[in-house]
DNA sequence: AGCACGCCGACT
DNA sequence: GTCGGCGTGCTC
């Protein structure tokens, strides 16, 4: 009987692709298996085999696998059925979620190799002046990839060299896979402790007496420790006793040998001694009581803590409880705030146990997280990660924690699968029943009218460790203080008052400044002319470290100008501020102070970020200048104020979450200020002090912001009152995109009526030489997803078989908020 | 997404 | 005359 598996291969294609494989191999094969498969005329793919079946396909003729990967599945049940939720509530394909699943070490890819054809003499007279090169080039090595190729002729298409050489019968070409993945470790076995007396070893032998090879196995085993008196490597064993590496597994699988790794792994821990955790406060008593009161009839509880509220200790002793009921633990955090104290502080009390996982470890260390999650090993029962570690493989989940559950930086938005990794968690959590824990200080509004729907447990927390008093802020009208003339640059006088101040008193400053939409740009003052991104439209950027210009959005570069470039006038002017203008501005006001400045320049390379944060704790600097990178869980015994610059900018951004996202961010920042006894201070500057939200921020009141917002939500049809589908175009002709987003618009209208908004021109209309078309669908709460979807998806397939359409580029983004 | 096949403009 | 541009179609 033919036997088949049906494969997930890493191609934004939708289907699974179905191989032919041999009775054997179908005995070995299981889902989640690794293989490498032929794929299209050229190229080999690693696959996941997701299902293994004996139906043969009608329409054409499966191909055979290349080769299997794997002893054992790598990825588990659970995941495939993950994957599958990913791919069908995200809208992408299976193959977009693998490819962000797996390690890259996990997805090998086939490489073409070169060599010089032995068998024929070629006479070179015939080969051309390109060929004669490569031909040349394979006398002093032997083989060669197509990036030597391209190197030693120095132009990238050299596929039609390669293929004269081949007709010519100089050359022929192979596929190579090759490993990505080398462990560091090696594999050593010894005889399971079970058979370590004299009367166990001897029934063992008896019960083996059928099984012949695994008995030889057992007995090479004896005579390589007896002769070497060392650990036995599993390659040496299976050289010497000629057995299959399955046989030894088989061997280990019965629990009859014990397999181990002498070599240390690339990550490790080697810190103190555990802490025990510590005691906590009567409110977290309460809280911990109330959250487990929760969990008994929510999957799902809000934690809403506000900042110092000591939140971590509460999960804590949630994580010690799972870990005792033998369970594995992930704790969810944004990836920024990942490389801060708080790792350290879980290290503290859990030791060994915890693993990291997050986008600056490399590929290597990755697979060793997760192959330690997928073993369920001791060293990592607690896994630290940020979005993309809701994707290891575990089997025996317990508990999720969400920390900074607000944090839009878990919603994934470039390449798909463009998920939420907050939501997907509740959803993993479900398949193990599992229980999970947001936490905030400032809840995003989705989770917070989920915990009033009575949809999620909810729990307060609203006092500070230690009764600290929250800061107190205070709104500065910067419009006020300009016509008084009481600026200094971008500082009022009241700002420069309590900075003063504070570093009189030996305190440390936050200064805030929001980059959202805020750069500093050039400005012609003569013409008002100032120079553009020659591939977007965007105004470059001034970058005063490299004296350069730049684009955020495609990385165009340039030196800074000296004269503008429409008129000749020399009279250039740097607008707008961002980190450096105020950190420039602080080194004039204060000249004896230390002062430095976190942002995406300044922690660029791994240690970046903590060596300021450090620098910071250590007192090394007074003022600190920085953007939202400031609000992540960092915990600063001395900065006693904090400074907001300009709050208005990111009030007044275009984006139904503005609001909501200003007073998380403000909120969020104000926590910095006076963490031990003594009150912090928070100024806020802003035009425009009456402002709703600038209010409630300086009340720390919550709920009204809640209410206030939700308010609006429902007027205007939002999240999380409305759900909604971000469908993006683009194309490098402005008129095809045009006349494409405009079909599509009407195509939606003709189904979901007044519900869909646009097209219309995105701020930026043009990146990297594309122009870009919005389309949104909002969806009323008493709408089907999945029917909304089918029809979008319907609607999309028949957009692309217009032919003039079908090199428009389609994104669609769910919940793209 | 890649990648091959196939059909039209600018060069040796 | 060829090289190479990218439109079109397919991948088990």
């Amino acid at each position: 009987m033919p036997n088949f598996i049906d494969v997930i291969i890493p191609v934004p294609l939708q289907k699974l692709f179905t191989y032919s494989i041999t009775i054997a191999e179908s005995d070995f094969l299981k889902p989640g298996m690794r293989v490498s498969v032929p794929f299209g005329k050229s190229k080999i793919y690693t696959g996941i085999v997701c299902k293994v079946h004996n139906t043969a396909p009608t329409a054409y003729e499966a191909k055979d696998i290349h080769q299997i990967l794997d002893d054992s599945p790598i990825v588990n049940e659970m995941q495939l059925q993950l994957w599958q939720w990913i791919s069908k509530y995200y809208m992408c394909t299976l193959g977009d979620v693998m490819r962000a699943a797996l390690p890259s070490a996990f997805i090998l890819e086939s490489e073409t190799v070169i060599t010089k054809n032995t068998a024929k003499i070629i006479d070179e007279s015939i080969l051309k002046d390109d060929e004669f090169l490569v031909y040349e080039a394979l006398h002093h090595q032997s083989s060669l990839k197509i990036h030597d190729i391209s190197n030693i002729l120095d132009k990238k298409n050299v596929l039609p060299v390669i293929k004269r050489l081949i007709e010519k019968e100089a050359v022929s070409v192979e596929e190579e896979v090759y490993e990505k993945y080398k462990p560091k470790l090696v594999r050593y076995v010894k005889l399971h402790t079970n058979y370590s007396s004299e009367t166990a070893l001897k029934n063992l032998l008896e019960e083996l007496g059928r099984a012949h090879k695994q008995k030889e196995v057992v007995l090479t085993l004896f005579s390589i420790s007896a002769k070497t008196k060392k650990p036995v490597k599993v390659s040496d064993l299976a050289n010497e006793s000629d057995a299959s590496s399955a046989i030894i597994k088989t061997l280990i699988d019965k629990g009859i040998l014990e397999e181990y790794h002498i070599q240390t792994d690339r990550v490790q821990y080697s810190g103190d001694e555990n802490e025990d955790s510590k005691q906590l406060n009567d409110y977290q008593k309460t809280a911990l009581i109330e959250i487990k009161a929760s969990f008994e009839t929510h999957q799902v509880t809000l934690l809403h803590g506000v900042t110092s509220s000591g939140k971590t200790e509460v999960y804590v002793k949630l994580i010690e409880e799972a870990l005792n009921n033998k369970k594995q633990v992930l704790y969810l955090l944004p990836e920024i705030a990942l490389t801060t104290q708080l790792v350290s502080r879980l290290q503290n009390y859990f030791g060994e146990q915890v693993a990291i996982f997050h986008s600056k470890y490399s590929s290597h260390e990755r697979v060793e997280v997760w192959n330690n999650v997928l073993n369920n090993s001791a060293k990592a029962q607690i896994v630290l990660g940020a979005r993309s570690s809701i994707f290891l493989p575990f089997n025996n989940l317990g508990l999720i924690i969400v920390d900074e559950e607000h944090e839009q930086s878990f919603k994934q938005f470039d390449p798909a699968p463009r998920y939420h990794a907050r939501d997907t968690a509740v959803v993993l959590a479900n398949m193990h029943q599992a229980k999970i824990l947001l936490g905030s200080a400032t809840p995003s509004l989705e989770s917070y009218f989920n915990a009033k729907q009575n949809k999620y447990g909810f729990v307060e927390l609203m006092h500070r460790y230690n009764d600290v008093l929250m800061p107190d802020v205070e709104l500065v009208d910067i419009k006020d203080k300009l016509k008084k003339k009481r600026m200094k640059g971008h500082f009022s006088d009241r700002l420069i008052e309590e900075m003063t101040e504070t570093l009189k008193d030996g305190h440390q400053i936050i200064l805030f400044q929001n980059r959202r939409g805020f750069s500093p740009i050039v400005e012609c003052n003569t013409c008002g002319h100032s120079p553009q991104c020659p591939n977007c439209d965007v105004s470059l950027t001034y970058h005063q470290y490299r004296n350069q210009l730049r684009c955020h959005y495609c990385g165009y570069n340039m030196a800074m100008q000296q004269d503008c470039k429409a008129c000749g006038s020399q009279d250039l002017d740097n607008k707008g501020f961002g980190t450096e203008q105020i950190e420039e501005e602080v080194k004039m006001l204060f000249p004896d102070y230390n002062v430095a400045r976190m942002d995406l320049d300044t922690t660029r390379g791994k240690y970046g970020y903590e060596k300021i944060i450090t620098a910071l704790e250590q007192q090394e600097i007074d003022i600190l200048v920085g953007t939202q990178m400031l609000t992540k869980g960092l915990d600063f015994r001395n900065v006693k104020l904090v400074g907001i610059m300009n709050a208005d900018n990111m009030l007044n951004f275009p984006d139904f979450r503005a609001h909501e996202r200003s007073f998380q961010l403000m909120l969020q920042v104000s926590g910095r200020a006076g963490r031990t006894e003594e009150r912090g201070k928070v100024l806020i500057q802003t035009y425009n002090p009456h402002h709703n939200i600038l209010q409630q921020v300086s009340t720390n009141n919550y709920i009204d912001m809640f209410n206030e917002q939700m308010n609006d939500r429902y007027n205007f049809k939002y999240p999380p009152v409305y759900k909604q589908i971000k469908i993006t175009l683009k194309h490098k002709d402005y008129n095809r995109v045009e006349i494409a987003s405009n079909w599509y618009a009407k195509s939606l209208r003709q189904v979901f009526d007044t519900n869909v908004l646009g097209p219309e021109t995105p701020p930026i209309a043009r990146i990297r030489n594309q122009f870009y078309k919005n389309i949104l669908v909002k969806i009323p709460k008493q709408q089907s997803l999945s029917k909304t979807k089918e029809a979008i998806i319907k609607i999309n397939n028949s957009f692309s078989s217009v032919k003039d359409f079908r090199s428009v580029k389609v994104i669609l983004n769910v919940d793209n908020f």
